[in-house]
RNA sequence: GCCGGCGUAGCUCAGAGGCUAGAGCAGCCGAUUCGUAAUCGGCAGGUCGUCGGUUCGACUCCGACCGCCGGCUCCA
């Protein structure tokens, strides 16, 4: 019944399943080949679907018993059997009656499922030994072009990712031309686990989370410098930028959220109590109270823009099967502000606000990249409204001249908004700042300037945060840096480390003088020898170790090593104070 | 929330239906007074996540719950 092609048809785009390059299209037969193996071994397995992804692939399966990770070593070795017998991919193409007929003979109901949604009158199939897979392609020519690979996990998967439908096992591999490749990626992944913000923060005593409080953090002495000091530098750029900060309840009557309209979209995620017969709820965004300060005064078209600052914190239910350590959190503390601002303001506004996003990032070494978020499926306000905003949010990146793409339907359901991600170390990506244009808010709660004509108007919102929260931007940046900090940010920026208890008194002053100088320093005078207490400064990442010994104490210096490794030699007490006051004072890298 | 895995000392981990549950690091005490990544010795540290069940006996087996991890879903 099928059609054998020889040679694989001149793919066009959207008519493959896997993007048309070498490791891709790799990747992709690997998933074949495990699907097979998978299918020789449980033969009463059910086939799902089995792409390639960014790194490796995946195959879904549906399975009456869990998959363990014995089994993934067995399906491993299969793989190199099949991959030893080196069966060529061979395309057929049959009419989707005939597929649909060949898989429910086959017991594949997922496959079929797929078929009949299938708008087309021919499908392809590829058949490598005796296993038969309905796919687009491409394939490598035969199955020992398949080296460098490797299983790696197994996962839930709901079927079409679907939580209403069947939950599936997937199992997770990766694959790479070269096994050169294949170990290098396996390194990777090892140093971003050391990276991993959970393990750092544990190890450099940032942070801890327990069982009483799911997604909130402690914040332990250290960790909590990291928070301080970015509040500061926030505040510094805030203050200077004509924000005036304010705070505003955590706990509210659920009027508020109804005036607000979040109370129909996100009751469901927010912390509710009742007190007194009344309903109450920690608060989940901090924009419905700041319009309480701007109604606190008749305004004027002269106030605007009135931009409010709020470090305000804020309290989310996420489903407990999300809660990652610092980057997905039921408490957060979001760096928040809402400009109030006439319609003729919007652009120079926004435009404000992503040069805020630019001096931001490029201190850390951060890249933005920018996203408009248009008009999602369930949106509050009319279409021309919307339009109108987009428009201004489009004109504010032109007139930047800021590259960005677009995130079709993305937008917050009171108006759209520019998603700014960032890039860190180990080149991920993660969205933190955020700017949204919000003519529904001022509506709901009847904000009103008097123009310059004695009329009373509405005022535009502007939601926008820099960091989106310092609990996510901290775990961010944590794995940035590897745990190590800039000075300016560093918990410890200097340690001194006496040789001996002979120099104990020097040591002593050597620290009073930095800690008098506004240095976060520490003295190990524990009866320890001095490789002991470097291996120590060198594991916490204590940018700068001072040895003070014999020497030093009769010269008035510090023998200054940094993280590096980097051993500076002797320096005067007073000129290495001088020189790390100018480095923390100018926020270095 | 769903699927799977895990939960033993502050941390990393070993152990096991049957006598007082172990190790390294960290901590404390003592010795050592030392020059750029771990000095030596001693001491102390645990309701084996919680609750319930099975059993003569449970840290070990079973169940529920809580939390964490890998995913899926969700993310104003």
């Amino acid at each position: 019944m099928a059609n054998e092609v020889k040679r694989d048809l001149a793919l066009e785009e959207g008519e493959y399943d896997c993007p048309p390059e070498p490791l891709p299209t790799l990747r992709h037969s690997a998933s074949h080949v495990m699907a097979q193996a998978v299918k020789e071994i449980f033969p009463e397995a059910r086939l799902a679907i089995g792409p390639s992804i960014e790194d490796g692939f995946y195959y879904d399966f549906q399975l009456s018993r869990p998959f363990t990770p014995e089994d993934l070593d067995r399906i491993e070795a299969r793989m190199r059997e099949i991959i030893q017998a080196d069966h060529p991919f061979v395309r057929m193409e049959m009419s989707r009656a005939e597929a649909i007929a060949f898989f429910e003979k086959g017991n594949e109901p997922f496959k079929v499922e797929i078929l009949r949604d299938l708008q087309v009158d021919v499908v392809s199939l590829y058949r490598q030994g005796d296993f038969i897979d309905l796919c687009r392609g491409p394939h490598v020519p035969s199955t020992g072009q398949i080296r460098a690979f490797k299983l790696l996990s197994i996962a839930g998967a709901y079927w079409r990712g679907d939580e209403r439908r069947p939950m599936l096992q997937r199992i997770y591999g990766t694959a790479w031309h070269t096994e050169e490749e294949l170990s290098q990626y396996l390194w990777r992944v090892e140093e971003a686990k050391k990276r991993d913000h959970r393990r750092l923060g544990r190890q450099l005593d940032l942070f801890a989370f327990h069982d009483v409080a799911p997604g909130a953090p402690f914040w332990l002495p250290k960790g909590m410098v990291l928070v301080r000091e970015l509040e500061r530098f926030w505040r510094e750029v805030h203050d200077t930028r004509g924000y005036e900060e304010i705070s505003t309840p955590i706990l509210v009557s659920k009027k508020v959220w109804e005036q607000s309209g979040h109370w129909d979209h996100f009751r469901e995620s927010m912390f509710r109590l009742e007190v007194e017969e009344q309903e109450f709820s920690l608060k989940p965004m901090n924009c419905p109270e700041s319009t309480f300060v701007y109604r606190h005064r008749l305004r004027s078209y002269r106030d605007l823009p009135l931009r409010l600052s709020e470090i305000g914190r804020l309290h989310r239910f996420e489903r407990s099967g999300t809660l990652a350590g610092l980057f997905r959190v039921r408490q957060i503390t979001m760096d928040d502000a809402h400009i109030y601002c006439r319609p003729d303001q919007i652009q120079a506004e926004i435009t404000g606000v992503l040069e805020i996003v630019k001096t931001f990032y490029a201190l850390f070494g951060m890249t933005p990249r920018f996203y408009l978020a248009t008009r999602p499926a369930k949106a509050m306000g009319d279409r021309a409204l919307w339009d109108h905003a987009e428009h201004a949010l489009r004109e504010a990146l032109r007139a930047n001249d800021l590259a960005y793409e677009i995130k079709e339907g993305d937008g917050a359901f009171y108006g759209p908004k520019i998603d700014i991600h960032i890039e860190d170390a180990l080149g991920r990506d993660w969205q933190t700042a955020t700017i949204q244009l919000d003519y529904q808010m001022p509506e709901r709660f009847e904000l009103e300037y008097v123009d310059a004509d004695g009329q009373a108007k509405r005022p535009v919102m502007i939601h926008r945060a820099i960091f989106g929260s310092f609990e996510r931007f901290i775990g961010i940046l944590t794995e940035h840096f590897a745990g190590a900090f800039p000075a300016w940010l560093a918990p410890v920026q200097a340690r001194v480390l006496p040789v001996s208890e002979k120099v104990h008194d020097y040591a002593r002053t050597v620290h009073g003088r930095l800690k008098s100088a506004g240095v976060r320093a520490e003295l190990d005078d524990r009866n320890e020898k001095l490789g002991y207490k470097i291996r120590e400064a060198q594991v916490e990442k204590v940018p700068y170790m001072l040895v003070v010994g014999e020497r030093e104490a009769r010269d008035g210096a510090v023998a200054v090593r940094r993280r590096s490794g980097e051993d500076l030699g002797p320096v005067p007490l007073e000129r290495f104070v001088a020189d790390l006051q100018v480095e923390i004072g100018g926020r270095a890298r």
